[in-house]
RNA sequence: GCCCGGAUGGUGGAACUGGUAGACACAAGGGAUUUAAAAUCCCUCGGGGGCGACUCUGUGCGGGUUCGAGUCCCGCUCCGGGCACCA
């Protein structure tokens, strides 16, 4: 073995290894307990970042250890590899997205295996490969027939000059992020997944998740946002029609006192009496105009304008004008909100700016509201007045008795709703997933048939960043017989949003080769659930939530036995430095790349692991990775210097042992107690590490190394540190474990036993307070009676001057820990 | 506004069910080795007082429970995150 530590040399050694003897190629083993260990696979931006290898390192650990432990454990990687990106490098470079994407991955891919990552490569899968996306237009078709996809027309951020829809991310102060024009609401037909289907079954399952955080937990709870409350119908005078508004305050519904429509509402024109046409129509006009963000901001203005029309409240008979309210949203509840100024601060701002009248029917106790006098809306409970038959009672307790009386009148109906809404999955971009739909003026709407898939993306297209989708200009791929009746039909040019190719792949990574399906079943019974997912935070809802409906869609149409696919969730924290998130804005970036030619892949993984727990912001520190770069180094000499005395140590003779060798058993079997807690329980590797580094230093000064009698004792410290190390710094700990003589990759050895007699203590350190101070320390057998340590600590000349002329009115002993004696 | 987190030395962090606060590192200072440096090794390292053994004080702030509180309870302050014109 070389006497200088040189990471390059070690590490590609053990690259080349690992890739030629494939080892860890997994496949199904049912006599072995499985373990799927998965992280979020990343977007081929060009270049992994230190969240990648953060990300990436704690998986690696966890994936390493449960292997020595025993597991058959899945831990594949790939690439979620379309998305806007690359289409919009394609048109800075006059390139091609494909060309962008799959030169990124093969970079990307060669910097991971720089890190020595344990991934069965074998599993390795791009989402932009055919033989990936065509199984997901296939589960889309069923999907279709089963009415969770559907087409509808909705209202979306449209950005003129680039002919497409735009997230709302995507929509800077109401300009286009790209070409900075003005931003409009567009209404469009497009695809949309019915996760709503699923809302109560995946508020539901959030309880049957015990190992995400709870916070990501509370954050989908939120997203799903169910509410209780009623529908309630209200008919409109002089029209056979009536406007149905959803409202959880059914209590207040003796003060509604107007109405208030969102301007998209269906029923806004129809109601618009001809002298108020003119005004109506502009005010919808700039509404639709006004990006989505901007008019959901709290401080909007809340604006309005009057039908001309009038309901009728059904259990007051009042006359309210209907009014169209910039702040009612279309796709909340029905589109349509009684008001109650009284009791609802917006429609208490919307009645004052327009004059509308107030009637209080909440009185909190021991009060009484004057409308006239009223600044702001009462939100509290209180006591009912004004509300005929539900006066004097309770206002919380009147919610339920006023949902069951218009239950009975027919006037409205207790109900559920969510603020949960269907995913909008149509993208008009390239650079995705076809939609597999034909477009016949005869037939309508014609799925694909399955024997045509896959649509297959054409790589033969123009790339000019203007004009929509360059599929709608290609006539080879827009023009197409209809299925059904054979005449000329057109081709779906929308692409499927990204989020969906996220949402199963951990299902394919189960069956990657699989020919005849998506999913070969048996296999995925075999490795379903993830039994640990690790990621950002950052995709608490999106992907977390598109993924747990995916997977239970995918239940519904016979793919899969699981309700949820993710058991165990971490999410990391960011990886900062100078106090901010790593940016080229900031300038704080650090390279993987240069850290790994450097110090190697092992410096950069032990740092990351070490600085901070996973869960938690890492501050990225140059002075912190010297640190754990000389800390290897040590690990590296202690490994050396022993190699001379260790060769032919055989097993340890326990019973022959010196004081000191003895208690250096003991800290190595109280390591790996820890370690082993730390990682497998807690997944704190900053402790784990820390407990080696103290093991490390203790072998260090144990004393004589070159006694024959002690080889073994000093063999069995130092591979128990190489083991225990080997899951953070694979690279050395293998190095090391052949120089120890060993056959076989120490991946492929066992996890260090921990030996509980070995640890035990022959000796404890009692902690001796008075009145709870700290004020002496004695050294007891750890077989000491509560008597001795008494004994003892009175005997001890600090105890007893704190003692001396003082009554002991008690002493509490906690075995083998501390005694505090009260005085008085 | 509502809902979650969090606040511990110069820094990152440790203290797992209430029981020695500051493990392990980083930085800093001192020393050894060296012609010199790097590397390595040893020592000091929350604050105040004392030559010293010691002692007082200290986990964002104010109270409380307890023999004992960084940890539990009540009331605040600040920071971070999520949700929010959601009817």
């Amino acid at each position: 073995m070389e006497e200088k530590y040189i990471p390059a040399t070690v590490e590609g050694k053990w690259q080349k290894i690992w890739e030629e003897n494939k080892s860890f190629k997994v496949t199904e083993d049912p006599a072995k307990h499985k373990y799927y260990l998965l992280e979020m696979f990343p977007y081929p931006s060009g270049r992994i970042h230190m969240g990648h290898v953060r990300n990436y390192s704690i998986g690696d650990v966890v994936g390493r250890f449960k292997r020595m432990r025993g597991f058959n454990v899945l831990h594949p990687m790939g690439w979620d590899a379309f998305g806007m990106p690359a289409e919009n490098a394609a048109i800075q470079n006059k390139s091609h997205p494909a060309k962008w994407t799959y030169e990124n991955i093969a970079y990307m891919r060669s910097q991971l295996k720089k890190m020595g990552l344990s991934y069965d490569w074998d599993r390795e899968l791009a989402t932009c490969d055919v033989d990936y996306y065509k199984w997901e237009q296939k589960m889309f078709l069923e999907m279709y027939e089963k009415g969770l996809a559907y087409k509808k027309t909705s209202f979306v951020n449209w950005c003129p000059k680039c002919e497409t829809v735009l997230a709302n991310e995507q929509v800077e102060d109401g300009a286009c992020w790209r070409c900075d024009s003005d931003v409009n609401q567009k209404e469009l037909e497009q695809w949309f997944f019915r996760i709503t289907h699923y809302a109560e079954e995946l508020l539901e399952h959030t309880n049957r998740l015990p190992g995400w955080p709870e916070r990501v937990l509370v954050m989908q709870r939120n997203w799903i946002g169910k509410s209780f409350g009623c529908e309630i119908d209200f008919p409109v005078e002089g029209l056979m029609k009536r406007v149905t508004v959803f409202t959880t305050r059914q209590d207040t519904l003796y003060g509604a006192t107007f109405m208030s429509l969102a301007p998209e509402h269906p029923m806004a024109l129809e109601l618009t009496t001809p002298d108020r046409r003119a005004e109506v129509e502009a005010f919808i006009d700039t509404v639709k105009k006004t990006d989505k963000t901007r008019r959901t901001a709290e401080d909007f203005e809340k604006e309005g304008v009057f039908t001309g029309s009038y309901c009728i409240n059904p259990v007051t008979n009042r006359r309210m004008p209907i009014y169209l309210a910039n702040f009612v949203l279309l796709d909340y509840g029905t589109g349509a909100v009684m008001a109650v100024p009284t009791h609802d601060q917006r429609d208490f701002e919307f009645a004052r700016k327009y004059d509308l009248p107030l009637q209080v029917v909440i009185q909190p106790v021991g009060e009484t509201l004057d409308p006239a006098a009223m600044t702001c809306a009462y939100t509290e409970v209180g006591i009912m007045a004004n509300s005929g038959p539900f006066d004097g009672m309770r206002s919380d307790e009147a919610k339920e008795k006023i949902a069951e009386y218009l239950d009975k009148e027919g006037v409205g109906k207790k109900t559920v709703n969510f603020r949960l809404r269907d995913w909008g999955i149509s993208r008009q971009r390239y650079w995705g997933n076809p939609i597999p739909v034909i477009y016949c003026d005869a037939c309508g709407v014609v799925p694909v048939p399955e024997k045509d898939l896959p649509v297959v993306l054409p790589m033969d297209v123009a790339f000019t960043g203007e004009g929509g989708s360059p599929l709608a200009k290609l006539d080879s791929f827009f023009n197409v017989s209809c299925p059904q009746c054979g005449q000329m039909a057109r081709r779906e040019t929308d692409t499927m949003d990204t989020f969906v190719q996220s949402s199963w792949y951990f299902l394919r990574y189960c069956c990657p080769d699989f020919t005849s399906g998506p999913i070969d079943r048996a296999r995925a019974e075999y490795w379903m659930s993830v039994d640990q997912y690790i990621g950002g935070i950052e995709h608490a809802v999106l992907h977390l939530l598109y993924a747990r409906f995916f997977t239970k869609a995918l239940r519904d149409l016979g793919y899969v036995n699981v309700e949820e696919p993710f058991t165990n969730l971490l999410t990391q924290g960011m990886v900062i430095k100078d106090g901010a998130k790593m940016s080229k804005s900031k300038g704080n970036v650090v390279d993987p790349d240069a850290l790994i030619n450097r110090y190697g892949a092992d410096t950069a993984r032990l740092f990351s692991l070490f600085a901070a727990p996973p869960e938690k912001d890492l501050d990225w520190s140059d002075q912190g990775v010297e640190g754990s770069y000389r800390f290897l180094n040590r690990v590296w000499r202690l490994v050396c210097d022993a190699l001379p005395f260790v060769g032919t140590a055989g097993v340890v003779d326990s019973a022959s042992l010196s004081d000191a060798a003895r208690g250096l058993r003991r800290v190595v079997h109280k390591t790996i107690k820890k370690v082993t807690d730390d990682i497998d329980e807690r997944f704190h590797f900053n402790t784990a590490i820390a407990a080696v580094m103290e093991l490390v230093n203790a072998i260090y000064a144990f004393e004589p190394k070159n006694a024959p009698e002690n080889a073994a004792v000093l063999k069995e410290a130092v591979e128990s540190v190489v083991l225990m190390l080997s899951p953070f710094v694979p690279h050395v700990t293998e190095e090391l474990w052949e120089a120890l003589g060993h056959q076989g990759g120490v991946e492929d050895a066992s996890w260090p036993t921990y030996d509980p007699e070995a640890a035990v203590d022959e000796e404890l350190l009692v902690v001796v307070q008075v009145n709870g101070k700290l004020r002496g320390k004695v050294t007891v057998a750890a077989d000491a009676t509560e008597a001795q340590v008494k004994e003892l600590a009175f005997a001890d000349d600090r105890v007893k001057s704190w003692l001396e002329g003082k009554q002991v009115r008690k002493a509490i002993y906690v075995p083998g820990k501390l005694l505090n004696i009260v005085v008085g």
